[in-house]
RNA sequence: UCCUUCUUAGCUCAGUCGGUUAGAGCACAUGACUGUUAAUCAUGGGGUCCCUGGUUCGAGCCCAGGAGAGGGAGCCA
């Protein structure tokens, strides 16, 4: 029976076996008890051996990270901050662990250390609920969508064309890397590669994701995507997870809708789900904000920035609106900001935490950026100069959604690939969406590890995915 | 990629002006203790001071180069 379980059950008679890893042992002369945790839950399961219950040389063998199952009865504790626990009969030792070479001990480790041993982190407190969250998501994701009539649309991969332009990509190949065959004019020879052609890893489903909407109408991708960026912050990975919902009929302000409802019932689930979880991580937090000066001390606990999240709207404006309010900010007249405002520039992480921290303090729905920083695929506005690009931005987090109402007029959207340099021959297939039966559509991209970061109030986003893969980081 | 900070025991860190034998807490080991909650108390073991080179009578400390990590920025989700 899993320790979730059995520390929902009240105490009989019955005899029950536990099995999990050893947190801590704590002996004295005539009762040791041993705390347990199978990762099933936060919680521990104290199991107490009393004196000759199991043979010395056995007691000697559980310390802190060996595997056991221990067999006894179920019974009331006798001690505080538990209410039941297992009066040991027998123990089992699975696998021990050299308590002077095993790495984890049972003290704070820093998240640093911690990351050097992802392989054991996820036996920790903090990484076993910040995974459990994180599955908790998934799942509330995929049920969403089903419950919303969506279907999962599974996008390749290995792509063929790069024309998403949202970042270099991995070039994924079985030449040879030393001697490639080469063209005549000395350039590597792809049409001897196993595609026949230069094949990249992914960096968006959303181009295949349009395709599924203008035949299933409502349809969403989740999966892994690869950026070959060198980026080295705490918000980006080379490989994330992201959901990207794609529906057919839907216009800008249907698309904004469904990404509020959409970010606002996921966190509503993880409060309702991982109550537990979040209230550790909540504590965590707690701790670690004492340590900061006052005036770096966020006002909200997690929770409360959660409900808070989950139960107001999010603040819609334009591009041109956030604009006007960034240059009557006092930021900006103080000339603190350390790029300039002006209409037409791409804004930089200090104007989105200005608008979202200080002026609004809660999400952020951009609109209408200007067509220039924005990618070919998005419907241009009458007004010829915007696009109806929507991006959802989150305190402390930055953009978490990035997503807009595609172009579906052919002859505009040929004229925006002409006009970004894209060949029209690598995305013939795309194009001829718009050819037959083209139709209004939007969709977005979620960053599932932003998400993840929101939600479990961690502030690094390697420490939200098990194996986080960075620049010149690719361990386990 | 740029800016910036850091690297000393298993972990988290201190280390004075460059000075002879490098410290603490936790962890670990041993012992004590009749019910603990990251138990407590006592004792003990444990060091390539990130690497390479230089300055100096003498370098953990100063200089140069390199590696790794953190934070910020850019790119974005």
């Amino acid at each position: 029976m899993q320790i979730k379980e059995l520390l929902l059950q009240s105490p009989s008679q019955q005899t029950v076996t536990v099995k999990g890893w050893v947190r801590t042992k704590r002996v004295s002369s005539s009762v040791a008890f041993i705390a347990m945790n199978d990762g099933s839950t936060i919680h521990n399961i104290q199991a107490v051996v009393s004196d000759g219950a199991v043979s010395e040389e056995t007691l000697k063998l559980v310390t802190t990270g060996s595997c056991i199952a221990v067999t006894g009865i179920l019974i009331p504790s006798q001690g505080q901050g538990q209410s039941v626990e297992v009066q040991v009969s027998a123990i089992q030792v699975y696998g021990t662990a050299d308590p002077e070479k095993y790495p984890l001990q049972p003290k704070k480790h820093s998240l640093e250390f911690l990351r050097e041993i992802a392989h054991l982190r996820p036996r920790t407190n903090t990484f076993s609920a910040i995974l459990r969250i994180r599955h908790a998501l998934a799942f509330a994701i995929h049920q969403y969508f089903n419950d919303h009539g969506f279907f999962y649309l599974h996008t390749p991969i290995i792509t063929g064309s790069d024309a998403e332009g949202a970042g270099e990509m991995f070039r994924v190949t079985t030449l040879p890397a030393i001697n490639p065959p080469l063209t005549e004019d000395g350039k590597v020879d792809y049409k001897e590669d196993f595609f026949g052609k230069e094949t990249n890893l992914t960096v968006s489903g959303q181009l295949e994701g349009e395709l599924g909407a203008m035949a299933l109408s409502k349809i969403y991708t989740f999966g892994p995507t690869f950026r070959a960026e060198n980026s080295n912050t705490t918000r980006h990975l080379a490989e994330f997870w992201m959901v990207e919902p794609e529906m057919a009929f839907f216009e800008l302000t249907d698309n904004m809708n469904l990404a509020e409802d959409f970010t606002k019932s996921l966190i509503s689930y993880a409060l309702e789900n991982c109550a537990d979880d979040i209230a550790f991580l909540e504590k965590r937090l707690l701790e670690e904000e004492k340590m900061k000066k006052k005036e770096e001390q966020s006002e909200m606990t997690l929770s409360e920035k959660l409900r808070f999240v989950s139960e107001n709207t999010f603040e819609r404006l334009t591009y041109t609106e956030a604009i006007d309010i960034l240059l009557q900010s006092k930021p900006h007249k103080q000339g603190k900001f350390n790029y300039p405002v002006a209409w037409g520039i791409d804004l930089q992480s200090e104007h989105e935490r200005y608008l979202v921290e200080k002026h609004f303090k809660k999400p952020v729905i951009l609109t209408h950026y200007p067509k220039d920083i924005k990618a070919f695929y998005m419907k241009l506005e009458d007004d010829g100069k915007t696009v109806r690009a929507m991006d959802v931005l989150f305190p402390g987090i930055g953009e978490i959604i990035g997503g807009s109402q595609r172009e579906d007029n052919y002859e505009k959207l040929l004229q925006r690939t002409k006009e970004v340099g894209i060949e029209e021959d690598s995305i013939w297939w795309y194009l001829q969406t718009r050819q037959f039966g083209s139709a209004p559509h939007a969709g977005f991209g979620l960053g599932f590890e932003r998400l993840v970061l929101f939600v479990t109030g961690m502030s690094n986003i390697r420490d939200v995915i098990p194996f986080p893969r960075t620049p010149k980081s690719a361990e386990f």
